[in-house]
DNA sequence: TATTGTTATACTCTATAACTATA
DNA sequence: TATAGTTATAGAGTATAACAATA
């Protein structure tokens, strides 16, 4: 119902630089989102990735893209404000599992059902129809991006 | 063409749960580049946003959401690694403008060509009607959070 | 020897508060 | 007084290198 099969974007940015701008616009609510919780990007993002259960430092460098030294950092951080806790792993005594508190468990329920509210009202005036699009356009970038990257490859 | 009229994406995360992933592999991107010249995406964005021209200090918070004293740290570190320099501004003289270097014009250049193409690798494999599309719908979300924020509107 | 994680160190990034110089 | 910008300070985030303990 598009009268036009293909027309080309009215502000005519690129592709490449619209989604700097997109990345840019989702970080900054990132961080503004934290700020209502006092934690930062990096932080909230930690507590959302335990949301799910305990998991690994070593597993947690992996997920968070960071070097080892960088997690035990972070992770101590957020454990000083008693959000986290490392637990023994059950065979190997050398290995943690970071756990989230059960204030921490809470936290991590806040602050991400405060960013996802944020970003679906920056989405609510497209029609349903665009929403849907868009996200099946931004899970095939995803698709590719994280399933075939030469880098991804490489690993 | 595409069959179905709207059908409900195949690997259902949620339209904001993608922006949150796209925009973390787009971040991740950013700092990739970056090593390559040597620079943080930080330093990078600043010598993008100063590709076009001269700008004053007090636009630049603005254009970077930065208090004052954090942008003349960064202003600083990139005027010491010979990219930028601090220009009288010519009626006022509590101003400075910020200026791009011939070397740091080179590495803003070298390095949002390089960020682009990384980009573009990205979406390549979608169909060129499907990059329009995605193109046109992220314009859109950012239209509406750029221009209509209540946030923005407060300012 | 290899792996898991920490410590030491150095830098960047950021904000708040106090300050200087100019308008 | 208000604005443009810097300085001082403190804390978070990150990486590299060296280390300890366990596998």
């Amino acid at each position: 119902m598009t009268g036009t099969t293909t027309p080309p974007p009215a502000t005519d940015l690129g592709l490449a630089e619209s989604l700097v701008r997109l990345a840019s616009l989702v970080q900054r609510t990132f961080v503004e989102v934290g700020r209502r919780y006092d934690l930062t990007a990096q932080q909230a993002t930690l507590l959302c990735r335990l949301a799910e259960g305990p998991v690994g430092m070593t597993e947690l460098t992996r997920m968070l893209h960071l070097e080892k030294s960088s997690l035990t950092g972070l992770v101590d951080r957020v454990e000083r404000r008693g959000l986290v806790a490392r637990t023994p792993h059950s065979c190997d005594r050398r290995a943690h599992l970071v756990v989230l508190t059960p204030q921490g468990a809470r936290a991590a329920t806040d602050y991400h059902d405060d960013l996802i509210a944020r970003l679906d009202t920056m989405t609510c005036e497209l029609p349903p129809d665009d929403r849907d699009r868009l996200e099946r356009l931004v899970a095939q970038v995803l698709a590719g991006a994280t399933g075939c990257t030469s880098a991804e490859r490489a690993e």
